[in-house]
DNA sequence: TTGCAAGGCCTTGTTATGCAAGGTATCGTA
DNA sequence: TACGATACCTTGCATAACAAGGCCTTGCAA
């Protein structure tokens, strides 16, 4: 860990990563790899090793769902999609995140 | 810990509380249980017991300084006030919370 | 005056998340 | 046929918030 702001992003993305990933699974399914590519480039993972025990995390408590491609059909992927206790857990977290962000950006914005 | 709505919201603080601190700090000094009743009451902590190590931290990094009240005056407190450096990583905070903010609200916004 | 609740500060052990740095196997292509 | 890119995964670690306590002092009430 190199300096303070990536201290702070690291802790910051410690409360939004797990719902980022059901998000984006939400739009659309997707598989490792690809994940960690997209949410690498929004800056909310650091490297592929976080991603995949959090995908085995949401794997096994039921909020998603699995299926290797049809190998087939080039390179084999295990994809994942959002199951409807996955979309419930996405849907409490907004209801976490929306008066916490107020809060938040309240305490910022009225700092001297 | 009882229900996931607790442990999401918990993973969320791990980000913000130290600079909710700071923040709270940069508008007026406060002590202790102070701190704890009023960041309390804005859901941003669950116990003393976190915000005390936290205090600790603060003031061995030197982000915040400290002295005690005159025991003459009633109740003897331990008051903290922001450090310069603790503005400047107030200001880092702020620089690494927008854009998260940002990209979160954004991946909540457009999911189904 | 004695007891007790509240104010005020702190510590210990646990849990869980993200990170870095690896490792393995497969595919396409030069 | 060798090599880089694709794709998945594991291990060990650092750290922050939490729960549940403990300790001392002050003030009020019985």
């Amino acid at each position: 860990m190199s300096n303070d702001e990536d201290k702070i992003l690291t802790n910051l993305r410690k409360g939004v990563l797990e719902f980022s990933v059901l998000a984006a699974l939400a739009k659309e399914r997707g598989y490792g790899r690809n994940l960690a590519h997209s949410l690498s480039e929004r800056g909310l993972i650091a490297s592929e090793g976080t991603l995949y025990p959090l995908l085995s995390r949401l794997r096994s408590t039921g909020l998603v769902d699995t299926e290797l491609s049809d190998p087939a059909d080039g390179r084999q992927r295990r994809y994942y999609t959002l199951t409807p206790a996955g979309r419930a857990r996405l849907d409490g977290f907004r209801a976490a995140w929306v008066p916490l962000r107020d809060t938040v950006d309240e305490l910022l914005e009225t700092t001297p």
